[in-house]
RNA sequence: GCCGCUGUGGCGGAAUUGGUAGACGCGCUGGAUUCAAAAUCCAGUGACAGCAAUGUCGUGUGGGUUCGAUUCCCACCGGCGGUACCA
């Protein structure tokens, strides 16, 4: 018989869908397990054949789970608020709720196409008024909490003012932006503006005055990644960094928790050191330094404490408040364009400017306080005003980056450690302190207690544990978001708004309004609801509602809380999660705060969300980029044979794209090209037009190809297109060197699979080539599960292949169903224990390709032997029907069961099949394999040597040398040392 | 710059974590079947030398530890990803 996957596909999910063969109920006698996947955003673009690496991956552990005896919760939902949405919405005027929900639909279709066992039933989605509700909730119970850091957790906002009201700030010890002291007469005496004003500065969620990327002719404000060289993405216009009143989230108050739940989890080693370098703990020293004719006191925060003799001189960030202060007259134009140049510098340029030092000396002097010298105070855009005081002392001696920027404006150095080893790092802490008074003579390690004692007695600074976590920033100027449940009354002064949810405006304009606020400011009538109170208008970010959403699938459909606690308490926490890395440090620590935060309230049973976490690699896209030549030109250029140019004078200047071969004459960063030629800035186009896409030989594009790129791109409708033997210009190709067809070479480079890339690949036509458990088994054959990987279609066929022949083991040469039913052999039941154990193993270490290739060493074993019983071949079904849901389930009833596979279990291993009485020994000389020799599973080293030295190869080989040792490693090799 | 990952045949990758390098699949070559093709089946396939038996080399490069290294250590090079110059 045939195999008809797209019959048997669409029969199988119909019956399951009747059955709810995947539904999950809340309680059972079974033990629980939770597979989580990464929250996915349904963009318009679909579903790439990178999506389901996971996917599959997640629901095939699932799978194996629930056929050996687990209750699993494995739930899909959308993380459906967004910018695209958004921006769509802008220009086609489609409501984003309407997008979202097409999107939606069409990303569960193609979900659908995949075989998931996902329990349906608890889809969930952020956009969702029922879900939203629960997120304003948690949102509202984290502004009205406080950290203290004495319980070290979260408590009510109202302990805090009864404190206040009682004792002051006296014994508070709160995660707060700054240190407050009163007393609880001056409490009790402030006006109720004052209070709240005093109150932001303790809630976890709180305003404050934050800056964003400001694009004044957008007349919007811009995420990171839509500013590129201090310009807009969209349109090349100059954006500023803007202060605004702005939400955040105090993170920071569980920083050190962040830090320590890590060790009690089982997440890679790789991601627990980026999510400790996000935190960045470090232990160190302020120190206050009295500034020559000031009153002030500059701050900084240094780690090398020891080092502090060696401090020839002060650095401010360009935005430290004392900058004005501190800058003279003479210096005051010098700073104020550096401070202007700086702020419009991206972070991402100041880090390449790596090499270059820039700064400008302020005019004032620091005074040191153990020397009391006086020290020059620089600016300079190395140090950055977020992270410690946004000031440091500058020891070049004792710290790299110090040491050229001395060096690039002449500084002074003092040398203050003698090495162990004369040519270790600056930063090196091996060594003994030389010219610093006190500390001459001490190690490093024991210098820098000494130096903390002595500051700290000498009441000019303390030791502090510094981390470089920031607070994140809560507030969105969009609409398509959560709206806060926040009103302000005239006075400023936020009040909750209540019933939840509360629901986003209706609007029908989506443009930004132009002001900074979010277009929800112009429903004016949303805005001003209840007398005498105006709504906040800005929304949450994309993170609110993905930092809890694990624990509504839960209970997704509960209309009295977020989650029951009955439920709560019986799934706990995520047994398994699967994403991606990018996720690294930005949800995957949210969460976890927002988690630990529900911890505090109580509301959840465990401190961390996901027990074990697996990042999937990446599948990655070809690209094929072109180049343009950077500026109009007037001529472009042939070489001759001669290596010389000849130009060709165009009618006006165009813009000049060139074909891969010619880039190599053309200027580039590493090499220095022909002075005559501009250097080139990379293009990436459509793969879909490039001809011999991803071959070896290389893409590239022939007059059609380049016609539709024009087509696509009118903005290079005059574009010339230079090759080797000709050009192509406004419509028509021209020859020059030879009547060659226009050959246009691209580049092909391996990167991210993305729509901004152009370079997406839909597995849907793939599903429909080999079917869905071809796909899903080819796709855990590409290799390692957390192995990023191009995307490549060559070597479907083999699985393709391996699912026909897999098929017809269970059909004889007539094509009727046939199984042996007499008892199978001793060699075939070796066959299928090796499998069983194998791939059991195997999944349990997310070891997905070496299942696929164990079942294809199994079915060439059994079609060798034949072995086409009925107790070898039903066991493999249960075996592969977590990696091919459908072929399994109807070979399963084809065989005669009336339940489903999914629900069937997992064979036993048994090893007494798996036993071998002979051992085949590799027999070495000095580690080379030179000839092998059958022994007893139970033979002794001693037989094993005597038999080995006898062996005609192994004497030959031995030259009449005699052996100095032989090691006998039990069941692995033979190893004779001559 | 810094951090993380990674490097094995023509290609994707395997190797029980220090013990026969290249499983399995793709591709390629030859054969069977066919009027022919597709499909299917069988055999071969790391490089070099050799008619062959066989030998030598071989896991990015160079060193080291070891009876034995793809695996451990040191230095370097390339690719991919992240990036907040973290004092």
């Amino acid at each position: 018989m045939e195999w008809n996957f797209s019959e048997i596909e669409a029969k199988w999910k119909k019956i399951w869908k009747e059955d709810s063969l995947y539904r999950v109920e809340n309680e059972s006698s079974k033990p629980k397990f939770y597979v989580l996947d990464m929250f996915p955003y349904p963009s318009g673009a679909g579903l790439h054949v990178g999506h389901p690496l996971g996917y599959i991956a997640s629901d095939i552990y699932s799978r194996f789970k629930r056929l050996n005896g687990y209750n699993v919760l494995h739930p899909m939902g959308y993380d459906a608020f967004g910018l695209p949405a958004e921006q769509y919405a802008i220009q086609t005027g489609v409501h984003p709720a309407t997008s979202t929900m097409n999107n939606i639909k069409s990303f569960r279709a193609q979900l659908d196409n995949l075989g998931f066992s996902f329990d349906w039933s608890r889809e969930i989605m952020t956009c969702d008024p029922e879900y939203y509700k629960w997120t304003q909730w948690i949102f509202l119970k984290m502004y009205n909490a406080w950290y203290d850091n004495k319980a070290e957790k979260a408590r009510s906002i109202h302990d805090l003012t009864d404190h206040f009201s009682r004792m002051g700030t006296q014994g508070i010890n709160a995660a707060c932006s700054s240190r407050m002291n009163f007393t609880a007469e001056e409490w009790n005496n402030y006006s109720k503006k004052e209070r709240q004003d005093i109150l932001m500065n303790y809630r976890l969620m709180y305003r404050r005055i934050s800056t964003v990327n400001w694009c004044e002719a957008l007349g919007t404000v811009l995420a990171n990644d839509e500013v590129k060289d201090g310009v807009s993405e969209r349109g090349g216009y100059p954006v500023i960094k803007k202060p605004m009143i702005q939400w955040s989230m105090r993170t920071t108050a569980y920083a050190q928790r962040l830090l320590d739940g890590l060790d009690k989890v089982e997440w890679s080693d790789s991601l627990k050191t980026m999510q400790r370098n996000w935190i960045g703990r470090s232990e160190g020293a302020r120190v206050f330094f009295e500034l020559k004719d000031h009153t002030e006191k500059l701050e900084i925060f240094t780690t090398r404490p020891d080092t502090i003799f060696g401090a020839t001189f002060m650095v401010m960030a360009p935005e430290h408040p004392f900058v004005k202060l501190l800058t003279t007259e003479e210096q005051k134009n010098a700073m104020d364009e550096y401070v202007t140049r700086s702020s419009k510098v991206s972070e991402a340029d100041r880090l390449n400017a790596e090499k270059t030092m820039t700064g400008v000396f302020t005019g004032s002097y620091a005074i040191h306080p153990f020397t009391g010298k006086e020290i020059p105070v620089w600016v300079s855009n190395y140090v950055l005003i977020e992270y410690g005081t946004g000031a440091i002392m500058a020891v070049p001696a004792g710290d790299e980056r110090d040491m050229r920027f001395a060096a690039t404006f002449n500084l002074p150095i003092r040398e203050i450690i003698q090495w162990d080893q004369p040519d270790a790092e600056r930063s090196s802490k091996e060594g003994i302190m030389i010219d610093s008074d006190f500390l001459n003579g001490m190690r490093v390690t024991d210098a820098i207690k000494a130096a903390i004692e002595a500051i700290e007695s000498r009441s000019i600074g303390q030791k502090l544990v510094n981390y470089k976590l920031r607070d994140a920033n809560f507030s969105r100027q969009r609409y398509w978001g959560e709206p806060f449940p926040i009103a302000y009354d005239v006075n400023g002064i936020a009040h909750e708004v209540s019933p939840l949810p509360l629901e986003l405006p209706e609007i029908k304009d989506f443009r930004p309004s132009g002001d900074g606020s979010s277009p929800i400011a112009k429903a004016t009538e949303w805005v001003n609801a209840t007398p005498g109170l105006k709504r906040e208008t800005d929304t949450m970010p994309g993170f609110a509602g993905s930092s809890w959403y694990f624990l509504r699938y839960m209970d997704p459909q509960n209309k009295e809380q977020p989650f029951s606690e009955s439920a709560v308490n019986y799934w706990k926490d995520v047994d398994l999660y699967i994403g991606g890395a990018e996720h690294a440090v930005g949800h995957l620590l949210y969460s976890r705060t927002w988690h630990k935060f529900l911890y505090d309230l109580g509301m959840v049973p465990t401190d961390e969300p996901f027990k074990k976490l697996i990042n999937q690699g990446m599948i990655q896209g070809v690209s094929e980029k072109t180049y343009l030549v950077k500026d109009a030109q007037e001529q472009i250029y042939f070489k001759g044979g001669d290596s010389a140019y000849y130009p060709i004078k165009l009618d006006k200047p165009r813009q000049v794209f060139i074909s891969r071969e010619l880039t190599e004459d053309y200027p580039s960063d590493s090499y220095g090209g022909d002075a005559q030629l501009n250097g080139l800035s990379e293009m990436t186009v459509h793969i879909d037009l490039v001809e011999d896409y991803g071959s070896s030989a290389g893409g590239y594009l022939t007059e059609k190809g380049i016609s539709e790129f024009l087509n696509r791109r009118p903005d290079f409708k005059d574009a010339v297109f230079v090759t080797s033997d000709g050009y192509y210009i406004d419509g028509h190709y021209h020859t020059v060197t030879s009547s060659a067809d226009c050959r246009f070479n691209t580049k092909a480079e391996v990167e991210k699979m993305s729509k901004s890339k152009y370079n997406v690949i839909n597995p849907d036509s793939v599903i429909d080539e080999y079917g869905t458990d071809v796909f899903r088994m080819y796709e855990m054959f590409l290799g390692p599960l957390e192995q990023s990987k191009p995307w490549d279609i060559k070597g479907i066929e083999g699985v393709g292949k391996f699912a026909k022949r897999f098929w017809n083991l269970f059909f004889d040469e007539n094509g009727q169903f046939a199984l042996r039913d007499e008892k199978p052999t001793d060699e075939a039941l070796k066959v299928l224990h090796k499998t069983i154990k194998k791939v059991g193993e195997e999944i349990e270490k997310f070891s997905f390709n070496t299942c696929i290739s164990a079942f294809m060493i199994a079915l060439n074993e059994i079609k060798k032997q034949q072995a086409y019983h009925r107790d070898i071949l039903e066991p493999m079904i249960v075996l592969i029907s977590p990696f091919a849901p459908f072929l399994a389930e109807e070979l399963w009833h084809l065989c005669g069961n009336k339940t489903s596979v999914h629900t069937a279990s997992w064979p036993e291993f048994n090893e007494q099949y798996t036993l071998d009485n002979v051992i085949t020994y590799p027999l070495c000389i000095n580690g080379k394999k030179r000839d092998l020799c059958d022994f007893p599973t139970d033979a002794d080293d001693k037989y094993i040597t005597e038999t080995a030295l006898q062996r005609p190869e192994i004497v030959k080989w031995m030259e009449g040398k005699t052996a100095k040792k032989v090691i006998v490693i039990k069941g692995k090799m033979v190893n004779i040392v001559v």
